[in-house]
RNA sequence: GCCCCAUUCGUCUAGUGGCCCAGGACGUGGCCCUCUCAAGGCCAAAACAGGGGUUCGAGUCCCCUAUGGGGCACCA
């Protein structure tokens, strides 16, 4: 029984609370997005670590929709989040298209089940039928808004009747314990302990005959065997009612873990799309999956970066592979405070992991990425150029900024940005012409021949080797700051780089001193 | 308003009663390297929210306060 093993070790062997240990059966845990929109970051983070420790203790990854809201449904967004977790590299053991003991795993298609288990509850005299209007729940909220004023749990026999007669819409609401109090056991935080007093008589069966998040989440759990729920701290109130409902059903509850909200890195709040505004150098933060794949962030890279966020690897040590982190990971280390998004320590982690990159695996995401933004790509160019800019990006995107000028047909420079400091039209005229002939003389152009020559041509002018090439690097790349220039110029050939030193002497000409 | 959760450098974090006058990383500043910019190397500044306990001893345990966050739908 290596699997329990495993669990025992990771959890305390003495907990306060031991009547939901479930610790002799095969891990399984899920992720339970509803098809409502792309991915949000947090979500990804949240079923990275329902895959790391489903990894870890050799148990299953369960993808279950919670497509029980028909009014928020969006078309598309189910496979835009499976694109996402796949971009990711979380597979899942069950879920759509693949197929498992415990489906289907579409709670649309599991209607029937939850009916069946509402109107258990009610048979047993642990929920009941609410027949109050949306007008009449809307004025309650406002007086008090901390819940359902259970007003239909006291109907007389014959009231129920009238309203069954008349066919009157309803839903399933449980019926809470109205004493005492509820404990969670927390994994990560402890016992977290309610007044019942405080709970609500929340709905369970909506009357479209839906259920609600909480019934069908319970059911499903349960009837999917899973072991272990980690979900997002948001839902730490809904710990202690889902509690009451897996007692109503004389269910054993899974272990629970509530991990951290990520919040804005600016500002206040959870990240969100709306309110994550932008980074101190203008930039939107990113909120949703497709966004940091868009912004150029490798998956490997964003993958350690959340793994950073509420967990630690421990050793002091913030890189390293998923393999080592499936190995490593356990609830124990996980963080139970929110934490901002610390989107510049992201730019270095993907810096870090494009350097480690192979030249032919970064070839193909970096022509992707200059074709898009229009270029025409030539492969053994850029195969070149790569050496040379790998350290100089922090995204994919930064690929177009850094060796756009290799593809451009023409580059067009200014007067202004190639005249350099103490220098004028006149000499800068007579630096480009120079090396011109240097260039064009060369008995071979390559870039230790390149650079011998025009250090010696520095001398010659009694020039500063910064005020020479920096001449020639916007001649040649129209770019004040770019890759280093002898070998940008190997790279560009002997035609291109003195057809462009030509053109800038051409518009300098024009140019006073 | 009510309920719940959290609180170590600017930020992400290590730390599970003595090894901590608190370690790492990003970012920031300085220096080195240098044709620009990076990358790399070296160095530096920078934190236990406050107050009470418990203990021989508290960043670590308890309580209060403050602050931050989350939740209070026929949404998940």
């Amino acid at each position: 029984m290596p699997t329990s093993c495993a669990i025992r070790a990771v959890f305390c062997p003495d907990w306060p609370d031991r009547r939901n240990a479930i610790v002799d059966r095969p891990v399984r845990v899920r992720f339970a997005p509803s098809p409502t929109g792309p991915l949000h970051i947090g979500g990804a983070r949240t079923a990275l670590f329902n895959w790391l420790f489903a990894r870890h203790h050799g148990g299953s990854f369960i993808l279950r929709i919670e497509d029980t809201d028909r009014r928020r449904y969006k078309a598309g967004s189910l496979e835009q989040i499976i694109e996402g977790l796949r971009w990711l590299g979380l597979n899942w053991d069950e879920g759509p298209e693949v197929d498992g003991p415990y489906g289907p795993y579409f709670q649309s298609q599991r209607t029937e089940l939850y009916r069946e288990w509402a109107n258990w509850l009610v048979a047993n005299d642990k929920a009941y039928r609410c027949y109050c209007t949306a007008e009449r729940l809307n004025a309650i909220r406002k007086s008090n808004p901390s819940g359902y004023d259970r007003h239909c749990r006291y109907l007389t026999p014959e009231e129920r009747a009238a309203h069954e007669a008349q066919g009157d819409p309803f839903v399933i609401r449980f019926k809470m314990p109205l004493e005492g109090t509820t404990t969670v056991f927390d994994e990560i935080r402890g016992n977290i302990v309610v007044d019942n007093a405080t709970l609500t008589d929340l709905v369970l069966l909506k009357s479209d005959g839906f259920p609600t998040y909480h019934l069908a989440n319970v059911v499903d759990d349960h009837f999917m065997a899973i072991t272990h729920i980690m979900r997002a701290e948001e839902w730490i109130p809904t710990a202690p009612v889902h509690r009451q409902l897996y007692e109503a059903f004389g269910w054993e509850m899974p272990r629970i873990a509530h991990l951290p909200v990520i919040l804005n890195p600016s500002g206040r709040g959870k990240l969100s799309k709306r309110s994550a505004g932008r980074l101190p150098d203008g930039r939107r933060v990113p909120v949703l999956l497709h966004e940091f794949r868009e912004a150029g962030y490798l998956p490997e890279a964003l993958v350690n970066f959340l793994t950073n966020i509420g967990w630690s690897f421990g050793e002091d040590r913030e890189v390293f592979s998923v393999e080592e982190t499936i190995a490593r990971f356990d609830l124990s280390r996980v963080n139970p405070a929110g934490s901002k998004f610390p989107l510049e320590k992201l730019d270095w982690l993907n810096g870090v992991y494009i350097r480690q990159k192979s030249a032919d695996d970064l070839l193909p995401l970096l022509r992707e990425r200059l074709e898009a933004a229009g270029y025409t790509v030539r492969d053994e160019v850029l195969r070149q150029a790569i050496p040379l800019i790998q350290p100089r990006l922090h995204s994919l995107n930064d690929v177009v900024e850094k060796a756009g000028f290799f593809f451009a047909e023409t580059v067009t420079p200014t007067a202004e940005d190639l005249i350099q400091e103490q220098m004028d039209a006149a000499s800068t005229r007579a630096a480009l012409e120079a090396a011109y002939s240097v260039l064009a003389g060369l008995p071979v152009f390559e870039t230790a021949a390149i650079e011998t020559a025009l250090r010696a041509l520095a001398g010659t002018l009694a020039l500063k080797p910064r005020q020479l090439f920096g001449v020639l690097r916007v001649a040649v790349t129209a770019q004040a700051v770019a890759p280093p220039l002898f070998e940008t110029m190997a790279i560009l050939g002997r035609e291109t780089t003195l057809a462009r030193i030509a053109a800038a002497q051409a518009l300098l000409v024009d140019t006073p001193a």
